[in-house]
RNA sequence: GUCCCCAUCGUCUAGAGGCCUAGGACACCAGCCUUUCACGUUGGUAACACGGGUUCGAAUCCCGUUGGGGACGCCA
């Protein structure tokens, strides 16, 4: 049988990162296996779903490169499906209602922590004769699940993981307004969906178990699970929203590459052997679950922004001047120097905001800041002077040619070349950082490099 | 409280009993390269949580302790 994985978030806030990685992880499992990756949005929750968030998560998907196969599926709209699934083994008698009050719930569970035992409804209604049900209200159904023995999930991560059916209580099927509850609507999607392996958040391992006597009441055979670690922030702790829980689309307006997201996000938990650098196309013919690890990860922003980098100097210049252009609001005009200066800005950028930042010098005329400013008085401002003379007394406006003519004023007046090329740096970019300067000037052209100087500096030409 | 999971440098990880004086990557420090910065490059600091076993031999297997995390909803 093919594979088929799915990814299924609840629509109640933005896609995530640890989300994100268990979306990839299905994705390149599915791709791996040539199966197929789908996606359902769960929101059954009516009170905290919304088309903003679902929006959201199908932006972000799309902005990660997961693309998922048919059209999503939206739990609420089947909740008939699912009560139909929780009827069907009310009248096989392996579930039924039940009458207990959310006060008498409450008491259970103070009444069992203080025995030690597990927290839980304790089955109060399992056996009793619905004829002693309290008037006026409507009951619970609930699952009458296996009292002896133990359950055991085979977890593609995790390994073979059991516990005793004591400590799993008849969990709820459909709620007192007959709506179906998470756990049963779950596990009628997936069969119905026809999914072979669940791949989730560690979060869900516990789940798990009720699901498995789920899929037993109701004679399905459940599909393969495996638990993925979760993501934890820079101090250990779950990640919150204070550090590295922000939507994708929070990364990508920080200036970060699907491809450098989609690289860190498939090494927090995955490895295969010291690969660091692995491409899509790579991932997919690597990826499986062995190599998954079984410890929880933190998030490191610096090992994202370093791949980021990588992948920053990889890419098409076009396609970075096209990524920045929205940032500094380029006119067209400006393209052509941008894409001219794209090769020796990329290498210096670690984001995209960096590269935008640092691209502004071929858009718009810079105030020399502080630093430069320093470049721009005394012996510097003399050795600029004399720079340009000679510049000026000499055709051309190459890279090459105002490079030698550098070199030969550098080396007439026993100076280093930095010493020449630093203040001709602050003066035409106002800045003592950037892209190796005779580069740029020849980008830039004479008559702009000169209209830069005499506007920053006191020099006349 | 009950149950489940986890545990190698600061971080991500390699490691499936001898190949480990524990490897790589990020970060950090120092040097080199160099018109600045970045890249690149050379070197350095830095870890098997602890305690018991098993074994000729343990980072690797077992047990316990400690420490993290997760789940116990008519939320998903």
């Amino acid at each position: 049988m093919s594979v088929i994985t799915r990814f299924a978030p609840s629509p109640t806030g933005y896609l995530h990162i640890g989300g994100a990685r268990t979306a990839l992880f299905s994705w390149l499992f599915a791709r791996h296996h040539g199966g197929q990756f789908r996606l359902r949005i769960e929101d059954t929750d009516r009170a905290r779903s919304t088309e903003d968030a679902v929006k959201k998560i199908f932006e972000g998907l799309q902005w990660l490169g997961l693309d998922w196969d048919g059209e999503p599926v939206f739990q609420f709209a089947r909740a008939a499906r699912h009560a139909e699934a929780a009827h069907q083994l009310l009248s096989a008698g392996k579930a039924y209602p039940c009458y207990a009050s959310p006060e008498e719930l409450a008491a259970m569970r103070e009444a069992a922590k203080a025995q030690g035992k597990p927290m839980g409804y304790d089955g109060r209604w399992r056996d009793r004769d619905p004829k002693e049900a309290p008037p006026g209200v409507p009951p619970v159904i609930r699952l009458k699940a296996p009292r002896e023995g133990e359950t055991l999930v085979a977890d593609g991560v995790q390994g073979e993981v059991r516990v005793a059916n004591l400590q799993l209580d008849d969990m709820v099927l459909l709620r007192a307004d007959g709506t179906p509850t998470y756990m049963l609507s779950v596990v009628v999607d997936d069969h119905d969906m026809g999914v072979t392996d669940v791949i989730r958040g560690d979060d869900h391992l516990t789940n798990t178990f009720r699901q498995i006597q789920l899929y037993r009441a109701l004679d399905w055979e459940p599909p393969r699970f495996a638990h993925i670690p979760l993501i934890h922030g820079p101090d250990g702790a779950k990640l919150s929203k204070r550090h590295g829980a922000l939507g994708v689309e929070a990364y990508r307006d920080l200036g970060f590459l699907p491809e450098a997201m989609r690289n860190y996000l498939l090494r927090l938990g995955w490895s295969h052997g010291d690969e660091e650098i692995i491409s899509t196309e790579q991932a997919i013919a690597w990826f499986d679950l062995d190599a998954v690890g079984r410890s929880p990860s933190r998030f490191d922003m610096a090992k994202l922004t370093n791949l980021n980098a990588h992948y920053l100097r990889q890419a098409e210049d076009t396609r970075l001047v096209d990524l920045i252009a929205p940032i500094l609001g380029a006119s067209e005009l400006e393209r052509p120097r941008l894409l001219a200066g794209m090769e020796g800005l990329k290498e210096r950028a670690k984001t995209l905001v960096d590269l935008a930042e640092s691209a502004r010098i071929y858009v718009e005329r810079q105030t020399p800041d502080d630093k430069a400013k320093k470049q721009l008085e005394g012996e510097s401002l003399a050795l600029l002077g004399q720079f340009l003379a000679q510049a000026r007394a000499h055709d051309g406006w190459s890279a090459a040619h105002l490079e030698n003519q550098a070199r030969a004023l550098a080396e007439a007046k026993g100076v280093k070349l930095g010493q020449v090329a630093q203040p001709l740096r602050a003066a035409v970019t106002g800045r003592i950082v950037s892209p190796p300067i005779f580069e740029v000037m020849a980008i830039l052209g004479a008559e702009e490099c000169m209209a830069r100087i005499a506007q920053n500096t006191a020099i006349t030409l």
